[in-house]
DNA sequence: TATACCACTATATTTTTGTATAGTACTAAA
DNA sequence: TTTAGTACTATACAAAAATATAGTGGTATA
């Protein structure tokens, strides 16, 4: 698994890992699905203290991108039987280990701006 | 660098991180970067080459997207003297290694099809 | 001289993505 | 009963991204 790209020629089995990397480019491009993923990471959210946190949202958005990102696995949605109804957004399993992916962008982008300012 | 992500609250240090982090998704997003990339991860291209390997590209996004990439300090554009001129793209350092960056996205990917093909 | 390849650029248009703003249906507190 | 909060949806619009298609200026080959 770890030698997922060391093959000879990536065009002789495109799907399978293809699709793998668009499904995770999928979740995370856009301009607020980082933002809602960030957040959640720090625990289940409420729809209006997302709203809160994540300057500059709106409500449309905020649950269009909710419910993109709850079709493609990442999110899950719970309606909690309080009065009134409480509606809770939380990361699935496959949304918290976005989080191994997110390092490694972020490794990236740290060496990739050492190396730019050195030239 | 390993424990990016496990402070306790990423809002308290959100620029250098989340600057790195968006330059790594902005080199990756788009219809034809991950396509472009992959296509040099084997070796130097051509404009043609890299054409003819990416189907249904046209010459227009090609250009728009090598221009972004180099300046973006991905891929470099080298100009060889020959008659007629030949100009090739390369990976940079930086571009090569994002290997690791997708090879993280395959990795998560491919474990979010097994756990969503379970359910 | 005609045809064709190379490495693009120009112009116009369509599609996708994101924004602004208002409104709905419910509950609860003053 | 007015006001406010929660969790959204509807409509219209603007901006950004991508596409289609043609054209440019050079070289080289038949």
């Amino acid at each position: 698994m770890a030698d997922v790209l060391k093959m000879t020629d990536i065009r002789k089995c495109p799907t399978q890992f293809g699709l793998a990397l668009k499904d995770a480019l999928n979740v995370l491009s856009g301009k607020w699905k980082l933002a809602i993923i960030g957040s959640l990471l720090f625990g289940k959210k409420r729809f209006s203290e997302l709203e809160r946190e994540i300057k500059g949202i709106n409500p449309r958005m905020l649950s269009k991108e909710l419910k993109e990102l709850e079709l493609n696995g990442v999110v899950s949605r719970r309606v909690i039987a309080s009065r009134p109804v409480a509606i809770e957004y939380e990361l699935t399993e496959s949304g918290v280990s976005l989080k191994k992916v997110l390092e490694e962008m972020i490794k990236w982008g740290l060496n990739h701006r050492e190396r730019v300012f050195k030239k």
